[in-house]
DNA sequence: TGTTTGTAATTAACATGTGAATTACATCTT
DNA sequence: AAGATGTAATTCACATGTTAATTACAAACA
């Protein structure tokens, strides 16, 4: 077997098209001067609910290190609160606040047209088989399986 | 119409996918002390030839930035050469070095393997077509058309 | 020739990715 | 209670991502 070509590498590839679909999201995060990170934290939070730490990064894909740099950041601009869990002084319940999940919804209609612009351009059905098929991979990947 | 949830954004997805596929390679990748750009760099010149630094960044998915700074990285290393290009102060083609070749076919069996091994458990008809549909769509989002 | 305009590459500044080490607590064990 | 072990979060060190600004050339042109 050959190895593939970098031009149709698994992982490249993945970039490429991740690439290519955040190009029309980072105008609108920079407008609002934030990172594409700190929007998946702040989603994240407010969909969820309050949230310990280790399960907001699994839950945002970001890497402890990361979000401990994320959270300081988004405590600083009043986006997102904490509080230690009682019981246990390690942990730290993180909560979104009211102003940040304005800045949700904000976003949210701009965030829908991007994504309904895309799903005219590819096709709903096909946009809606290729996460089953990225989802599949995840899950037959995934270490636990 | 609802916006996505985090589970089932495209962006978050692709993300996690490449990061299920990645966490492959990376005992390899540190076990030659080479990181995943200097890797996909060489990868690039030993496929293509000598390339100038723009057209590098592209195929490797490297920004010109971080391009300048893995370049320098992997010349120290005696992994790559630079040139000047005659009539054109500003440009420079970067070419692999045997060494450079060397590492990368010492690497090529265990990353075949690892691509044989992800294509076992996802299905190899799967696996192509889910690649087709990644390109389908970078193609289908990319800025020229 | 000298100036303007355009392009390739680099630099700067800051955020995040990544693995290793460390700190701060909890819990278990004796 | 004291020590050993485990866990959550942080810190460190370095590489890369990202945008904006700058440098070094080339090419066009007055």
């Amino acid at each position: 077997m050959l190895p593939p070509s970098t031009r149709r590498s698994l992982p490249m590839t993945l970039l490429r098209a991740r690439e290519v679909i955040m190009a029309h999201f980072r105008p609108m995060l920079a407008r609002h001067d934030i990172t594409e990170q700190q929007w998946r934290v702040l989603r994240v939070l407010a969909e969820t609910g309050p949230l310990e730490a280790t399960e907001l990064a699994g839950r945002a894909s970001i890497l402890p290190p990361s979000l401990t740099r994320i959270i300081k950041a988004l405590e600083e601009r009043r986006l997102i609160t904490r509080n230690r869990v009682k019981d246990d002084g390690r942990r730290a319940l993180l909560a979104i606040t009211p102003s940040g999940v304005a800045l949700i919804e904000d976003l949210a209609p701009e965030r829908i047209a991007i994504y309904e612009a895309i799903e005219g351009r590819y096709g709903a059905e096909q946009y809606e088989q290729l996460l089953d098929m990225l989802e599949s991979l995840i899950q037959s990947e995934s270490s636990e399986g």
